[in-house]
DNA sequence: CCCTAAAATGAAATCGTTTTCATAAATCGT
DNA sequence: ACGATTTATGAAAACGATTTCATTTTAGGG
């Protein structure tokens, strides 16, 4: 065992090859312009040794890092970690490394995690932001001049690969009506802590304005070890609803269990739907109804905006903005609206 | 918006501040050093132009990157996502970056991530691996002298944090052999591909021969997406089980999704439990029974240990390996075996 | 007020690559 | 066989920091 200090450097290879470093790092970078018999001898002594060159100092000379950083909310939510797995495939098919981030859905890490990306030098940013709009990191990173890529998000100003959250729940709340369902009621997490669920509340309250349904009721949830007592408040109430649409599939389970709870049915009493689309959703049961993304391909996408761009030595404009298909996933925990209503209020 | 090759460096803050580069350097590293009034200058322009030091020359100068390298099977399963966000926020708060890749479960991977991650001068790596008995990433790590701790593994030569997955599931035996059961199957993915189910499953066969039970039942699912099928082919025999223990809570999920196909109620008729305690299992309903982990902390202890060695520049050894506390969390999918008892065969 | 010790700063080397520019060797057409 | 290309290689500078060592400035003691 050595020690780490000592790692195998180029010009030990060289030394070994009895070549320039030079010529080694053209056995990497430029093999066309390296004979045939030292290229191989050169790749020889390289691969005895394990070397590899080392990515600090091409970072240094080179001013490409390889590397994508990526700040995320929380990989606590399986959308963002199915997400990322798509955002490790596709980098890794390009031979980029990543360095993801967690901002716990917290501003002011935003702002720093990207910061610290910039100071690692960074090729570009895949981020996923409270609010686009407003968001100091994004501008920050316009500034700079860094490549980015919002994923998520979902914005006219900034380049994005996104999904219409409006359309999406607006569709769903017809479809629910086409169910028979009349009292809908809405479940989110803190509406002001995020873009994307003020964007599904839109939809939501425009679909219910569409259906000539009565004012829409939210169940806001600012944190969610509260969801299902405050879910289930709502639905032990006289005029419940019997229809929930989740803002995130994390929410829908809550809500199941919070119906359970109440000895209601799901979905022979209430039906649940959810948003995101989570793997596990498909093998729940009931099997979850949710407006399904396709999260990895979310990731991969933004990969590929970003990387095309920075191989070309440019930015990702607004206008290379993506917008991805979802699918509203019928599951099981949706179906028609109880016969026996208590819409009556 | 500026070129995003002409960031600002160290010089440009020196000339700025009227010092030299060597000022504005210790300003970062050994403020004390200098002058009261200097250092705050130097950190006004700094702030002013949001420099930070170039990590890669850092690294390149120091021989540190302050970044640690993870290696894991997948993001996909929640586990592991639990896992990379405590290390995530455990080295946020050492003030480490992290650089993770996933191997698919696909031991050649392996070799390959930590090669890659060598490559980029990562200070320690974490990592979690098919079968540290024989992994030649791990040797590699050893070889070369990167410190490296293994997380879920538990092997006794290496630094490893772990749970002692074969007592837990010997002690469930016992606990579900006391609910009245004796006819009890086990659940797992690929044997061969992880140790840690294979440890799990001595730990069943053991718990099996202490009740003085029929040789224990395997369900070996080469491929999670036939789960359900296999395990319904199981609970559809005539001398079927009434408890599965599944190796992790992904196969709970869909050993429960078999039950209910196969019309029977968990659990009432059969009872399931996991292993690992993925957060979402605690809202599901039934809630599931497993045997938790405390997996954000799995990835903070390896952490911990990782970075201790390596500010105190040497390698975590073996002995200082961590078994952390699993808890079986009773839930609701897991109860007394039915009186109209199957297990009559 | 001068000498010495301590405090503050700077010059220059260094980390491991890549890349430009120059040179040497090989190939070619005539 | 000779100059002109083409091909293959090497020497040295540069990337942006840190750190050693030397030097200057300041403070302190008598």
């Amino acid at each position: 065992m050595k020690n780490r200090s000592d790692r195998i450097s180029i010009l030990d290879i060289a030394t070994r090859a009895g070549v320039s470093p030079a010529t080694v790092s053209r056995v990497f970078n430029l093999p066309d312009l390296v004979n045939e018999q030292t290229r191989q001898l050169v790749l020889e002594v390289a691969r005895e040794h394990g070397y590899r060159p080392n990515a600090s100092a091409r970072t240094l000379r080179t001013q490409r890092s390889r590397v994508i950083g990526v700040v995320l909310p929380t990989l606590t939510n399986p959308v963002f970690a199915e997400c990322l797995q798509g955002i490790t495939q596709a980098t890794a098919a390009h031979g980029y490394a990543i360095m993801p981030t967690t901002t716990e859905y917290k501003i002011e890490n935003e702002i720093e995690a990207v910061a610290q990306l910039q100071a690692f030098g960074v090729d570009g940013v895949l981020l996923v932001v409270s609010d686009a709009a407003r968001s100091q990191a994004v501008a920050r990173l316009h500034e700079q001049g860094t490549p980015y890529v919002l994923v998520y998000n979902r914005h006219p100003d900034h380049p994005c690969v996104s999904v219409e959250g409006e359309v999406a729940v607006r569709d769903l709340v017809r479809h629910l009506t086409q169910l028979g369902h009349t009292n809908i009621a809405m479940v989110c997490g803190q509406l002001k802590a995020s873009d994307r669920a003020q964007q599904r509340y839109a939809g939501f309250v425009e679909g219910m304005k569409k259906a000539r349904l009565r004012p829409a009721t939210l169940i806001e949830v600012p944190f969610v070890e509260t969801a299902i007592e405050k879910i289930s408040l709502v639905l032990r109430a006289n005029n419940r609803p019997t229809a929930l649409i989740c803002s995130n599939d994390l929410l829908a389970v809550r809500a199941i269990r919070a119906a359970y709870q109440c000895g209601l049915r799901v979905p022979q009493d209430v039906s649940v739907t959810g948003f995101d689309g989570i793997q596990l959703g498909r093998d729940l049961t009931p099997i979850l109804s949710t407006i399904a993304q396709p999260n990895d391909d979310m990731g991969r996408e933004g990969v590929q905006l970003l990387v095309t761009a920075i191989e070309s030595n440019s930015m990702p404009s607004p206008t290379d903005s993506i917008t991805l298909d979802y699918e509203f996933y019928r599951g099981e925990s949706c179906a028609q609206a109880p016969i026996t209503d208590c819409a009556n209020s």
